[in-house]
DNA sequence: TCAGTGCATGAATATTTTTTCACAAGATGA
DNA sequence: TCATCTTGTGAAAAAATATTCATGCACTGA
């Protein structure tokens, strides 16, 4: 047996070391290809060949494959944790990822395609990783209202990606919510929020958090929109998630659901039909909540973390 | 340019890691599979991608190129040497080399098919390496007269081979070396030494040595059949080089030595003419008779080790 | 502003690689 | 001994990959 080792690690030298063609191989050897080709992928099985790709961000590409199959997504980026980590680090690490998607999709855009931003800290990771040497004139549409006072939840996301897009900031005046649903007419009669609704509308990329019920994580509550007895009471009527705004159900549904009428912003339905989004989001506590969002089909492209993507596909 | 290296290595790893085809990954990224195939070399080439081979005897493969290319071989097999070795160890390496390389002609051999066999060190290292688990039925010649009493310099060499191939075993009954070029005639009258000598012509494989004309790894002086007054000689009219018993000078011309007519064995123009030959030989003391057989065609294939050749390349 | 230059890209093409298929040699077991 | 199975093989076909070529776009220096 060792000789065959001898050939198959000869064979796989010549043609990963010296490049050389499997028909010149063949040649020296007496082997047809079809056979060179056979033990090249033999050396391969039996781990005489090995391969190792030094990545900057290790992803776990089986569980990608997994969310895109399962969930028909368009792409997944799942970062493969290791050791302790705090979330804010492994957010960190997922925002470098989604940057790459969003930094390839802005690069390929048509130009006059702008971008939707919603907030919270999964956004915020995202577009802080992206880097500013673009000038591509790129404008930049909120996708909904104005929210609380951190940064991470403010207008301020979506001033940055303008300014590393070198693009226009479009805000939405209006607060997110509202007391009444009549309130929320009110509002979008007026003009300039009715156009920031269209803009957001024709948005060629959404990028999105998506929140959860759970107290600990809920920006709502963070933001002081909500109480916990809001989140509570929520919670019992069915509501597992939140996107955009938008409370949805563990089906990703939301018509049922009241709060929803006081919301001002992009609806669900409208940013399914988005043609490239991104919704960034970790933790087994939003496991159900981004469960949800996959079901609903609110996102083409998720990005998490391996922690995360298991809690989901244990709870599925 | 750290994106870039990110999707380099994604690439690379959905590709080598998970199988997946350049049109696939072009799918997923927006990218047509030539750009795909043209970020794998960039990563390839940017040292992301590192495709390691564990090889049980380490080769030479720059330097068994450069010795195919440069003198016509068929292939070559240059040991890979590192830290202190002595020559015997490394001869056993280079014996294990060009025993695949035996294995693989002997597998393919049409059945009747024989093999030659010459002696010295390097082809007792790589008849020893042969494994036993042949029964190929492969009949074994002799190629030149008889020698010495080690095992080395013997007969039993063939032997060794025919037991392990199943086959047969043809020695040549003659002293390689005669008084006269009268006696040679009177030995190669006998039938049974011509017939000998027809056998040898007709071998589809010889496994050879080379021998040097320097004392201290002279096998003719080894064997008592020369004297160190005698092989000075030799060098004095040039020889610098023997195989299978014949003595050539730095370009591998036979003709003009005396010596020649006084040998019993294969001559040199019909070892040329055997369709699978290898010579197994090494050390800087032999590279100057390796040149000039390489130079001389002698052989198909050489085995040796990377010192050898570093020493035949600043030779020529 | 604009021609010129270099670079990145994809469609088409050329080449290489993999797979399919049919066959032959050796192994197995009655 | 013979049928049967497995295994390994190369030719041919199919699929995948690399290269060529033409184009467009961004940058450069009038």
């Amino acid at each position: 047996m060792e000789h065959r080792d001898e050939l198959l690690a000869t064979v796989a030298s010549l043609y990963y070391k010296m490049n050389q063609s499997q028909r010149e191989i063949g040649d020296r050897f007496d082997l047809s290809t079809a056979t060179v080709s056979r033990i090249l992928k033999e050396a391969h099985d039996r781990g005489i060949v090995q391969i190792h790709i030094s990545m900057p961000i290790p992803h776990d590409f089986e569980l990608e494959q997994t969310l895109i199959e399962r969930y028909g997504l368009r792409d997944a980026y799942v970062l493969q944790t290791s050791g302790e980590s705090t979330h804010d680090t492994l957010l960190n690490a997922i925002g470098r990822l989604a940057a790459t998607y969003l930094e390839r999709v802005i690069k390929n855009f048509s130009s006059g395609a702008s971008i939707g931003v919603a907030w919270g800290t999964g956004v915020h990771a995202a577009v802080s990783a992206i880097a500013d040497n673009y000038t591509r004139n790129t404008d930049v549409v909120q996708l909904l209202g104005g929210v609380g006072e951190l940064v991470v939840d403010s207008p301020d996301l979506g001033r940055m990606v303008a300014q590393k897009l070198g693009g226009r900031h479009f805000d939405l005046h209006a607060p997110v919510l509202v007391e009444q649903p009549q309130s929320r007419d009110v509002f979008l009669r007026e003009p300039s929020v009715r156009e920031g609704i269209v803009r957001a509308q024709s948005v060629k990329l959404a990028i999105t958090g998506i929140g959860t019920m759970q107290d600990e994580a809920s920006s709502f509550l963070r933001a002081g929109l909500l109480t916990r007895a809001d989140l509570s009471a929520l919670r019992r009527q069915g509501v597992i998630g939140e996107m955009c705004g938008r409370f949805y159900d563990n089906q990703g549904r939301c018509d049922r659901f009241e709060i929803n009428r006081r919301i001002i912003g992009l609806e669900l339905d409208d940013l399914r039909k988005i043609p490239q989004s991104i919704a960034i989001a970790r933790g087994e506590v939003k496991a159900q909540a981004i469960l949800g969002a996959l079901r609903g089909g609110f996102t083409r492209v998720l990005a998490t973390d391996d922690i995360t993507v298991r809690a989901i596909l244990a709870l599925d």
